[in-house]
DNA sequence: AGCAAGGACTAGAGCGCTCTAGTCAGCGCA
DNA sequence: TGCGCTGACTAGAGCGCTCTAGTCCTTGCT
């Protein structure tokens, strides 16, 4: 296992100095297009790739932005898939530090600031909101998908979501809507706020039946609802999928609201409201970069409906 | 924003020189306990990290595992979430890059080079062999989940797999077994004949039913079925999942294979096989972290049973 | 002809660590 | 008294890049 080729190695092989193959690598002007082929050609030739580690260390700005993100949410995992090709369009590295069971989120936040991250992207935080105001004393700091005083925030609008579900319900003719709230999960408010403001809109009458964030939750829902309920808005889809199974009659409609895995499985084909992973992407990222030192900003996207099978006209 | 610490400023704060600092904080012998206490004082009040990059670079052994996993599967969240503790253990870091639907694992296998991973821990890795055989050339790489030839390979043993789960329906009281096969997806063969092995040794006659990877496949398996069957072993969850909702009799036993989140869902509670992380991932790290170049081993681990709704003692 | 301007390229000092090769006490031992 | 030893500590050369401050050579302009 002889070294891997380093800029030096390519400088010689090309007959120019290292200082010019930095700047040819690096894409900045001050090399004639004739020596930059010269030296493409002697670095794939070599087989050379800059070393990222001492990029880092010797850039001024290491343009790195370090992710901490939660191996158990599968939403997680979307919005990785997000932020990938957004910080590239805005020409920053990604770092990722996952938060596990037994891999607690300080921990994966301090690795990223080991590698001296210049802004931190936390997906879903769970630190306490002084903890995470102290970070964004050092960096920009962005917490996605959670609402926190002191740092930048993106996050979809729940009032929005709410109102989709609500009128989706509405445009396929049903008028006895009930909606099975998330007690003070976060965000249950806002859902639950707007659902009524929705349902007294239209001129009916709101039903708000207590609930939860579980199929037991939904399933104990379920049995609560009035006999002449036909549609449901879920405060979330394992909710929702509690009320699916344990629902009374087959016509009773049921969206939910997250888009999770569950929902997509054939047999359960939930309707739901999805978070725009792409949307909330973009949107930390612009907050993670933005270059002054301003207070703490809200970036709010819309959701989407997604109409799938748990949801039919009013018979 | 003024600059983070370096060691020279604890250096200078706690009154010795740099190289001290770095024994210390290397945690290598060459101080005095008096000295450890005074320099990490200073380091602590200084709020002194060591910057990981410089780190990195300085050291001759990086001491890097470099691990790609693709976020679109919850198991490898359960793997890294493994690997972390395997490899703090073995006093190695873990630097992650993801695949994703957008981000392809060509991609996410260069960037971990780029770091000077001294290793490379591929999770389900679905490049063509001889490019991964051309990567274990450079360092030490391990498929993890994927039978390949060329590099270090950890997987679970499929044969003892399906070999608990068809004894799991014997000592139930099974005798009409079936077996609803993958075809021809990876690990289906050996899943098979594993079947047909127990069946036989236990005096009875095996049934393989073609089946495949997805509900529908599961669902399309249940009308094959000859009515005395009394238990099936799906070739994976989805399978055994679309058996359950597309079985004639309640009474029908279904056990699956991998473990995967629908199956335990409240509402689905399938018996299933389940692939053991924290085996999986010792056993990929100590393939990682061999130090002779010697040729490519495979390590096969155990899975569990995991009984949960589906399976009951034959009535 | 004289000079400024700009393009192509190089020298060399960092970046914040690690690590080898020291120096310098202090001590035991013949 | 002199010697080697050991333990505590320091000097300084990297690691592989980036980036500022040049040098040198054309050009264009007056």
């Amino acid at each position: 296992m002889n070294h891997r080729p380093t800029m030096e190695d390519v400088a010689a092989h090309a007959g120019v100095s290292r200082a010019l193959v930095s700047i040819v690598y690096r894409e900045v002007p001050g090399a004639s297009d004739e020596t930059r082929a010269r030296v493409f050609a002697a670095g794939d030739e070599l087989g050379y790739r800059p070393d990222h580690r001492a990029r880092l260390l010797g850039r001024q700005r290491t343009r790195l932005i370090g992710v901490a993100f939660d191996v158990r949410y599968t939403f997680h995992g979307d919005l990785v898939e997000a932020l990938y090709p957004a910080a590239e369009s805005l020409g920053y590295d990604l770092t990722l530090s996952a938060v596990t069971g037994s891999r607690r989120e300080a921990v994966a936040i301090q690795s990223l600031l080991d590698y001296r991250c210049e802004s931190l992207v936390l997906l879903g935080p769970t630190s306490p909101p002084s903890a995470l105001a102290a970070l964004a004393e050092a960096q920009p700091t962005v917490a996605v998908a959670r609402k926190v005083r002191g740092v930048h925030v993106a996050r979809t609008d729940d009032a929005a979501g709410s109102r989709l579900a609500v009128e989706h319900l509405l445009s396929l003719g049903h008028t006895r809507i009930a909606h099975v709230d998330g007690a003070r999960a976060p965000g249950a408010a806002e859902r639950r706020t707007a659902y009524r403001r929705v349902m007294r809109r239209a001129g009916l009458e709101p039903l708000v039946v207590p609930g939860g964030l579980t199929e037991a939750a939904g399933a104990a829902a379920a049995r609560e609802l009035p006999s002449d309920v036909t549609a449901v808005a879920a405060f979330n889809d394992a909710c929702g999928i509690g009320l699916l199974h344990a629902r009374r009659s087959p016509d009773l409609s049921i969206i939910g609201y997250d888009d999770s895995t569950p929902a997509r499985l054939d047999h359960i084909q939930l309707t739901t409201i999805a978070q725009n992973a792409d949307r909330l992407a973009s949107a930390a990222l612009e907050l993670a970069t933005c270059e002054d030192r301003d207070p703490p900003q809200e970036v709010i996207t819309e959701p989407d409906l997604v109409v799938r099978a748990t949801t039919k006209p009013v018979s």
